[in-house]
DNA sequence: CGATCTCTGTGAAACCTTTCACAGAGTTTC
DNA sequence: GAAACTCTGTGAAAGGTTTCACAGAGATCG
């Protein structure tokens, strides 16, 4: 079998199996144990990376130690998107798991971008479709209560990660309340305690080291 | 003169005359008065538009009544953007004065896309710059404190739409004290008593009914 | 110009979050 | 397995925010 680009990752739909050997021909694989610096705010932003096997995590980063989570990645999502617009990186890339990406310098990303118009096709609509969930979730975001948001992300997680259970919705992150923390823009500590409640209220559980999420009940929590 | 389309805007940059034509020939205009709903939450999404002139907001409004500004847009910026990635616009936008807008229709776009190959790469630099600014604003708004997300908001009108003046940058929209608290995700009370903070140590002042803003000074305020 | 409506300014009570400190459970490492 | 480290659970004090209520300033419309 010769050697090609997987057409199952969104930004390769559609092209022909002899395209894709060309594009195969032009990435390149890199592995990352996990906790890995994939890249940091500003790096030059010279490739476009895919995600092959493992969770990613986008970073932004304050002058003074604050960490928001910005996106966590799966298998077949892009990342470091951005290289068309900044010249540098305005996050950083961290390895959420040991972790295998496809790499695509900026160059070649160009090149195919003109030549095949199917993979400029699918990239406007995955920055697009990117950017209607980012503003969405911006949009959500403008509630103070922690508990509102932290509903919001955890079912969030469960759309882009979960899986289905018979106790409910598996998360299959291992997330810590301080992961949970910079993704709500909050402390440790007020995770802990707002979990605590969910946990009373059976809204999530535990399997394994798993969060485990009643959706239906937690939606009702997610309102503002 | 023929009637063509302005390549001032950025969609359209890098076009010859004769395409430009061509492009207005699939272009409509229209005319809204101030606080009128150029589409809502839910219409289908049909047709991409671009601000000619006033200024267009963008509300993420939820089930109960709350509401979020996402972008306040001004002359040249596009919106309706994610009709190629939904179905249904996910957000509102009204005009925040009265606005004159260009209309595409989804069709033309698509068209347009195919056929002339630097309004797609346009349209990628566009997308790519809005994530970009939409995901550092998500990563910068991680922070409890009212003031400082008050600061960052006030830097960033001031760099879309700052005007230079001796007494300050000043910012050209009228901005009730709601509004600002939609734009933070905060009440309108606590906007003002901030305001008033803020005015007192001599970060903003007014001028006729706009906002000046010292920019170095409150740039210390929004370090978070 | 007066009536009306919107916007800003204030204050008090209830509530939530941060911050700091520390203990114990759970993991990882050697 | 013991030591070291990370993560979770708690609590108290301080401070910020929401909520509710109301007053007055400012703008708008006949």
């Amino acid at each position: 079998m010769p050697l090609s680009v997987n057409t199952a990752v969104e930004l390769f739909h559609g092209i022909s199996e002899t395209d894709a050997q060309r594009v195969a021909r032009l990435c390149a694989e890199r592995k990352y144990p996990k906790d890995a610096t994939i890249f940091s705010k500003g790096d030059p932003a010279n490739a476009l990376f895919i995600v092959k096997e493992g969770k990613v995590r986008i970073l932004s980063l304050s002058d003074k130690g604050a960490e928001t989570i910005v996106h966590i990645l799966k298998e077949g999502e892009i990342f470091g998107e951005l290289l068309l617009s900044e010249e540098q990186r305005a996050f950083t890339a961290v390895a959420g798991t040991d972790a295998l990406v496809t790499v695509l310098s900026k160059g070649n990303l160009v090149e195919l971008l003109a030549v095949l118009p199917a993979i400029a096709k699918n990239f406007i609509r995955l920055l697009s479709r990117r950017l209607a969930n980012v503003e969405r979730e911006f949009g959500e975001f403008g509630h103070t209560w922690s508990y509102n948001r932290l509903a919001k992300v955890l079912l969030r997680l469960c759309e882009e990660h979960g899986k289905e259970t018979p106790k409910g919705t598996l998360i299959p992150l291992r997330l810590t309340h301080e992961d949970l923390a910079n993704l709500i823009g909050t402390t440790r500590e007020t995770v802990t305690t707002q979990m605590i409640r969910f946990r009373r209220k059976g809204l999530v559980t535990r399997q394994d080291r798993f969060l485990v999420v009643n959706k239906p009940r937690l939606e009702e929590f997610g309102r503002t």
